[in-house]
Parts: structure tokens; C-alpha cells; sequence
DNA sequence: ACCTGAACACCGTTCAAGT
DNA sequence: ACCTGAACACCGTTCAAGT
């Protein structure tokens, strides 16, 4: 009882909608959004999951919160940025700001994907976005161009489909590997030329980094020439 | 009795894999993903629940069969393309080809996003995106930085977090309207720039259409820019 | 005002049984 | 071989009750 009393004295920190989001975000990041349920979120916090309730309206309520907490933490990471070497740098150092954070929080861009309006707080983002191009002489028009143009890669993330450095993992079975040649011979012949140039393409997180900057730079070069002209 | 007979009499088509993943397809058209149970799925099938488990593993077979199919339509529509007039324009008209199929089945993009390894069918899509970029003189390392550059706009999808035309609708209460021009002023600038521009900025789908292709060309010149130097 | 417990209407899925 | 019915372990959430 003398252990009770001491795990009793800990003065209990009352539940608010700042402790409920920060934990699921914590669930979020060690198990994956299919993991944060209200019941485990409850039980991480030391409640009945109807406490919960008294804090955020409902589940749809958490994954707002969920998306105000990481835009925060953009917005956050965006705020100290400067220099005075032109738009392009500008917005470069901006956008790998940015995804340094959604790196930290992999599951952040489904979420934002589920949401069906905008997410109001990346408004604030956007309007940073936008002074970036208009203080490099965008007219209006071409800045709206430019951030659908940027789409997710604005907030530093860009949806890739094809993992071609996955598939070289699966070479276990000479015979597939074969019948693939025959049948998808430029995936083939793409793979053994990139594993003959570099054979430590599994190091993905390099990898999609430095992918993520050749499609941007792309991106940011093609506005730049529009712009000028 | 006379009428159960005749309703007996329909020769009962028997379930198969291809009618499962059929019939998904058209409720995740009509409903979205998120109404497509078992439990739906099945009575929309007149059949139990548990029969489904026959002719697919699990419920996440049937999420892999969905992208099956809608990749099987997307190769369907690609197939018959030619034209002798470059590799930009053959790339273009393959993945606006591809958009078209998606348009039609807007709950795609998430589902593709859902699966963790490539979906295996997605490889004869790149395999012929890859057949283009080589036969336009690409490197195979040049190749390979094209397909992750234009990641999910390859087969047509480019995810938006922002679409700035909402927040246009949202213009019954001046008085936010004019806290927002306070707050971000760059927002508040392009949305009466483009609505001066265009007052009929509302028929989405064309915006929407055109943004995509302005985003492609984008991408399409500055990889020609780099093939050729 | 804040938290709780039991209950409800949904899920996907296992198991044992039917034809 | 194919389909069924009851049951189980999970969900999010409502409601009435406790302090």
C-alpha cells in the first residue's frame, strides 16, 4: 500500500485535447494510424475511452488534430528559414524543410489525403508558399499555376508508386527473374543497369531524397522559365 | 409458388473471383471505398457473407483485385495509342489516356497508396512508360529519375492538398473573408486575382483537367532539357 | 465539469456444419 | 466443391449514471 500511495501521489495530469492529440500522434509514429484506436488511445493515456469524448468530438475530430500538430511542427521547422539568393532557393529550402518533418511522421500524408477539404491549417503554409513566388515576380496567375503544379510536393511529399529499387529484392528466383526479362524487358534492363552503376541502391532513404530533389528541381526550373518569359 | 419458380428459374450465375471483384469495383464507384464491406458486398452478390471467402483470401485480396482491375483498364486504354511525333507527346497522350480510367474511379489513387510492395500489375504500365523514354534516346539512369519525377502523375494522379477554388465558396461571411485578407494576405490576393480572371472558376473538372497538364508539361520539358544536354 | 460502465450497431473473420 | 449460420474479437459511439 505504501507503493500505492506513492504511484497515487503522482499528481495525475487532467486529460485536455493537447494531451489526447500529442499521444496520438506518439501512436501514430511507433505503430502506423491503423494502429490508433480510440480504445488504445485511452489506454495510453490511462482512461476510459468515453473520457476521450469530453476533449474532441469524435475520431474524424482526432485526425484534424492530428494534421494541426504536423503542420504546426512545418510551420515550426519553415519559421527561422532566410536568406536572400532568389525564389527558387528560397522555396527549395522551404519544401526540404518541410519534409523533413512528414519523414519524421511517414503515416502524416494519408491522413491528409482523407480529409476532403483542405486542411485549414496549411493555409498558413500556403500563404508562405505564395510570398516566396511573388517576391520572385510570379504574377498571380502563374503562382496558382505553380502550387497545383507542386501539389504535395509543396509540403515535401511526393506520392511514388513504383518502387523500382523494391523489385531487385525479390531475386531470389532466378526462373522470375527470367520470365520478368522476357516479358518487361525495360524494367529489366532499367534494374541491371542502375544495381551495375551503384549495387547499393538498397539505401532507400538517400535514394527517394535525392529523387525528391531531381523532381523538384525539375519543377522549380520549369516555373522559373515560365516565369521569365 | 409460380413466381418463385420463374425467380428460381434465372439460371443462378455462380460466384467466381472476377464477379467479387466486379461488383466491388462498382460499389466503390457508386459509394466510395469506405462502403465496401463484406457484409455489402455479399448481399449486393445475394450471397452470405462467408461465401466470399472462397473465391478471395481476405479482404485485403480484394483491395489488391480492385487495383488489378482498374490497372487492367488503365492497360486497356493505353494499348491502342501511336503516333510518330516524339516521345513527349507519346508519354503525354499515355498518361492522359491513363487519367481518363482513374477520373472514372476517383477512390483509386487511395487505394494505390494503401498497399505497401508495388502492385504487381502497375510493372506492364511502366514497362511501356519506360519502352517510350528509351526509344526517345533516355539513358537508363535518366529513365529511372523520370519515373520517380513524376511518381503518381505517371498513371495520371497528382495529389492536391490545396485546392485554393474551395476556399472561394466559402465566402458568405465577409467579416472572416476580411480576417483572412489580414492573416494571409498572399491567399487572399490570388483568390481575387483569379476570381477577377475567371469568374466561372467553379467547373472544376477542367480546372482541375488543365492544371494537371500544365504540372506534366512541366516535368515533360525539363526531362527532355536534361536528355538533351 | 469531468469521468465511467454497460450496451448497441457495426466491422472482418474462424469454425463447424450443411448440400 | 461450394455455400451457410452462429459466434468471436474487434471497432466507434450513445446513454444513463456516477463524482
Amino acid at each position: 500500500m505504501w507503493i500505492d500511495e506513492e504511484t497515487d501521489a503522482q499528481p495525475r495530469v487532467p486529460l485536455s485535447r493537447r494531451r489526447v492529440l500529442r499521444t496520438a500522434v506518439a501512436i501514430a509514429d511507433e505503430a502506423g494510424v491503423e494502429a490508433l484506436t480510440m480504445r488504445r488511445l485511452a489506454s495510453e493515456l490511462g482512461v476510459e475511452p468515453m473520457s476521450l469524448y469530453h476533449h474532441v468530438a469524435n475520431k474524424e475530430a482526432i485526425l484534424d488534430g492530428l494534421i494541426e500538430v504536423i503542420v504546426g511542427e512545418i510551420l515550426e521547422a519553415v519559421g527561422g528559414l532566410s536568406g536572400d539568393d532568389g525564389w527558387q532557393a528560397a522555396l527549395r529550402r522551404r519544401i526540404l524543410a518541410a519534409r523533413e518533418v512528414l519523414l519524421r511522421h511517414r503515416w502524416a500524408p494519408a491522413v491528409f489525403q482523407t480529409r476532403k477539404e483542405i486542411a485549414a491549417p496549411l493555409i498558413a503554409y500556403y500563404d508562405g508558399v505564395l510570398a516566396i513566388l511573388r517576391s520572385g515576380g510570379f504574377s498571380w496567375d502563374l503562382a496558382h499555376h505553380a502550387i497545383h503544379a507542386l501539389g504535395s510536393r509543396a509540403i515535401g511529399f511526393a506520392m511514388e508508386l513504383f518502387q523500382p529499387d523494391d523489385a531487385g529484392s525479390g531475386d531470389d528466383d532466378p526462373e522470375m527473374m527470367a520470365m520478368m526479362a522476357q516479358q518487361f524487358p525495360n524494367i529489366a534492363g532499367m534494374m541491371a543497369a542502375i544495381v551495375h552503376d551503384d549495387p547499393d541502391t538498397t539505401l532507400s532513404w538517400c535514394d527517394d531524397q535525392s529523387e525528391f530533389e531531381f523532381g523538384l528541381d525539375l519543377l522549380l526550373e520549369g516555373l522559373e522559365r515560365r516565369r521569365s518569359s
